[in-house]
DNA sequence: GGGTAATTCTCATTTAATGAGAATCGAGTG
DNA sequence: CACTCGATTCTCATTAAATGAGAATTACCC
């Protein structure tokens, strides 16, 4: 059955096609699409030969259907993400080169932490996952670091639509408004065991101009470190470093440097 | 007036507003975009209006039009070009970090080279354009070194589309079919003022395999470099070191190491 | 307050899109 | 080679998404 709260227009049916693709599932068959995508296998047929003369699909030889390269080309070329990506290189390639360690940058979007780029260490295994995913804000330092940099209406967004995130306690700041208002204090989020046992998330966010009291963040750089990890004491110079670079190589100014 | 070899369809008409950003145009009124992608203004509002509601494009404060991030994370999920860049990330780096040039990654794509990839050196401008621009193939050592490894029926199709290839005249090397059998006797492209007087292209195909007689060019890693560049006997090693390393990483075997 | 451009809304009309089922194709099996 | 089955394309009567001009509304500037 077709969607009913409104109609089911072309470019519904078009993103739900594309949407169903991700890092676990780059290809698939057209009899999948058209279950994942809710729409009739004839149609699917249809749509999905059109996307592919436009190669933002493609056909694999097996008769597989993929991302095709056009789709990622017009994005590249003027996304926002992609730009704060590229600007942002240079500082990710520093910090991942001192600590060697899993460094990332991300932003929120639409209530929730969208990682843009991952930088890993040489050996780490090569995961395309992280790229492009979205976690929920209040479980990872790079997204409540970004949060406490918010304006307050978008903070209380937040809670209205997590209610889970008021229940949090942190290891060593307790609450969620606690640990906010700490991460506010210091300019940086360290948080032990979020995502995984005996890691630690440090996080600095990335600010919209170089200096002033309303400053909002755009984006976060971090690290994941080890709990024990020798060189602690430098992660958050050395990203705070990081970010202030960003931030004036996004926003150049006459300031002196 | 609407285009007339076939009915205009919705799918093409949203391809047609997309395809009106790029790195020069990130931000475009409603009214241009109507231009641009030759809608009725109406229809225009209509379309851009349901892609803002799904992020595909984003409405600034000032009424403009830019891509969304969803664009870019439905791109960035699976699409072969990331998944590509993303393992050729630390050979890039390798590279860059060796020379400090510009170092780039590209794929050949419906007849022309497209950059995939580019890591610039530290104080170089932070160029967007790069990412995701198409060229011509027989205008780069880039584009030629994968020429040169394709099937003989698509070096053949090539030259049916460009004529003008045909023409060419490579310093050192003569005319293309000359230029190209010594790309594959010798394995490499070094290539003097192509692009830009002054500077010499490096490049190495990335091959489909690691080994093997009929392997063919997936991609290619180059540099451009200063003519009088005074590491210039170690740029091809450098560069064929990384390929082979992005090979194997592409293209586990059980061969030894 | 007036002027202008941007933007939204309306709705009669158009036509792109639909999707089941027939037809065709390709792969696999005996 | 014939048969089966699933993939894929094609057909076409019907539907409803889409259209787009122009009116209405909103926003901005002077």
């Amino acid at each position: 059955m077709t969607q009913t709260s409104s109609s089911d227009t072309v470019l519904d049916r078009v993103l739900r096609i594309l949407s169903a693709f991700d890092a676990r599932r780059r290809q698939l068959t057209v009899a999948e699409l058209s279950q994942l995508a809710d729409i009739p296998l004839a149609t699917t047929y249809r749509l999905v030969n059109q996307l592919a003369k436009e190669n933002i699909l493609t056909r694999y030889p097996n008769g597989n259907i993929g991302l095709g390269i056009r789709l990622w080309e017009l994005a590249a070329r003027s996304s926002p993400a992609v730009s704060l990506r590229t600007a942002a290189m240079p500082f990710l390639d520093d910090v991942q080169s001192i600590f060697r360690q899993h460094t990332q940058l991300s932003v929120l979007d639409d209530h929730e932490l969208l990682v843009v780029e991952r930088l890993s260490s040489r050996n780490s295994v090569v995961n395309q996952a992280t790229v492009a995913t979205r976690m929920p804000i209040h479980t990872v330092s790079m997204g409540l670091v970004q949060l406490a940099f918010q304006p307050q209406y978008i903070i209380d967004d937040y809670f209205a639509l997590y209610p889970e995130a008021t229940d949090m306690s942190y290891p060593g700041t307790g609450s969620i408004t606690d640990t906010l208002a700490k991460i506010q204090r210091d300019g940086f989020a360290m948080l032990d065991g979020m995502l995984d046992d005996g890691t630690t998330g440090a996080a600095v966010p990335v600010f919209d101009k170089p200096t002033g009291r309303k400053r909002v963040a755009i984006a976060a750089i971090s690290v994941v470190i080890p709990e024990d990890f020798e060189s602690r004491s430098a992660v958050v110079p050395v990203l705070m470093a990081a970010s202030r670079g960003l931030t004036r190589a996004l926003h150049p100014t006459a300031e002196p440097g």
